[in-house]
DNA sequence: TAAATTACTGTAATTATATACAGTATGTTA
DNA sequence: TAACATACTGTATATAATTACAGTAATTTA
C-alpha cells in the first residue's frame, strides 16, 4: 500500500479520531472546519486520494459515507517469532491483528509480543502470553523491557542501566542475568512492557 | 431504563448491525427501506422513540447522527468487587465497561473479574489482573473456574467435582484446597476464566 | 374512559452533504 | 521539461437527510 502523506495521514486520523468520539465518519465540511480549510473540497480531494492508494473506501452519494480498509480498522499487530535482523513490526513478523481498544490496557499498546520460553514467570509472564508493547526509548530501572540484543530479541526485567553495563534479569531462579557491555554488544530497546493478555482454556 | 417494544428493539439492533457492517449509523430513510416503511418518519418516530427511553442519542442536524448509549455500545463488563449475595452482573457491582474485541481472546468473555489476592499465583494469575470468564455450566475439571461459595465468589482451579465433594484448589502453596460438599453448602459456578488481562506499568 | 403510547402513511420544507468544475501555487516524478 | 501529485480556495448544484406538520388506527396506561 503507498504511503501516505503528512497531510493525508492527519486527515485519515482525524477521521479514526472522528469515529471514536462519534460513532460515525466526519462530512468533508466537518474535516476541513477541524483542520481549517476554507473550502469543503479540499477535504474531498483529500479523500479521493486517500481512497486511491487504499486506506479508505468512499460510498458515492452517501453521507458520511467513509469506510476504513481491513487494514486501517484492525488495530494492533501481534508478533509471533522475530526474523532475526529485521524490524520488529516488519510485515513478515506479523502474525495478525486484534482490534484497538483503547480503554483496554492504560496505556497505548504499538504491538503484542508472544512471548517464548519461562524466563519471566515469577511475575507472572509465561510462555504463549502476549505482552502489549509501547515502542519508547523512555526505559526505565525496574520496568519489563524487550531489548534487542545483537539481533536477539528478548523480554527481561532491566536492573541496572548505566553506560558501562546493562543487566537484564530473568524472572526464574534457574535463568541467570544478562550482562551487557553496551560499547562492545549491540543493545537496543525496542519498548516497555505495559500489559498482558493471556487466552486459557 | 425503560423497556424497548418489539419493534423498536428491532430498530435497534437494525442500527447495530448497519454500524457493524458500514462503519456508520442508517439513515431514517435506510431504516425504513429495510423494514419495509413507506415513510420515513415511521423511522423517525420510532428513533424518538428509543431515544426518549435513553438507548441511544439523536444530533440534531447531523446526518446519520445517531450515536448509541454507553450501555448499548456493548463493552464488555468489567467487576471490581462482588457484592455478597447479589448476582455478579448486577449493575452495582459494574466497575466499567471495554470494548468487545472478539479476536482479542479466543472465546467469548462474558465479564471481566478483577483478582483479588494471590491465591492463583502459581499460574500466573496475580492481584488486580482482569481474569476474563464466560458463564458456562460445562465446569471441566483442571480449569480455572469462578466459583461462588455461600455468596462467596472465588477463583479457584476445580480439581475435583463430584456429587459428594468438591476440590476448589488454589495455585499457591501457602493456601489449602477448599472442599465443600454441595449437599450441605450452596455452590454455584459462575463461569470459567478463558483469558487474562494485565495492566503493567 | 380519557389520555398517552405505539405504529404507522403522506407531504413538504429546510438544511446538510457530496461532488463537479474552475482556478492558483508548489513540489515531485518520468 | 512535461506530466503528475500535492495542497489548497471558491462557486455551484443536485441530491441526501432531517424533521416539522397533518393524519389514521390500535393498544396500553392512568
Amino acid at each position: 500500500m503507498k504511503n501516505l502523506t503528512d497531510r493525508q495521514k492527519e486527515i485519515l486520523d482525524l477521521i479514526k479520531s472522528f469515529i471514536g468520539d462519534y460513532g460515525f465518519p466526519p462530512t468533508r465540511a466537518e474535516i476541513s472546519k477541524e483542520l481549517g480549510f476554507k473550502s469543503a473540497n479540499a477535504a474531498e480531494q483529500h479523500l479521493r486520494a486517500i481512497e486511491k492508494k487504499g486506506y479508505i473506501k468512499i460510498l458515492s452519494g452517501a453521507s458520511r459515507g467513509i469506510v476504513l480498509s481491513k487494514e486501517e480498522e484492525k488495530g494492533i499487530p501481534v508478533i509471533g517469532l522475530v526474523a532475526a535482523g529485521g524490524p520488529i513490526l516488519a510485515q513478515e513478523n506479523i502474525e495478525k491483528r486484534i482490534p484497538d481498544s483503547q480503554s483496554l490496557l492504560s496505556e497505548n499498546v504499538d504491538y503484542y509480543l508472544r512471548v517464548k520460553g519461562d524466563s519471566m514467570v515469577d511475575v507472572g509472564i509465561f510462555e504463549e502470553d502476549l505482552i502489549g508493547v509501547k515502542k519508547t526509548n523512555d526505559i526505565k530501572v525496574g520496568s519489563v523491557v524487550v531489548a534487542r540484543i545483537n539481533d536477539e530479541v528478548t523480554v527481561k526485567t532491566l536492573k541496572k542501566f548505566s553506560s558501562e553495563e546493562v543487566i537484564l534479569k530473568a524472572e526464574n531462579e534457574n535463568y541467570s542475568d544478562i550482562k551487557v557491555n553496551p560499547s562492545v554488544d549491540e543493545l537496543n530497546f525496542e519498548g516497555t512492557c505495559v500489559g498482558l493478555l493471556r487466552n486459557l482454556s
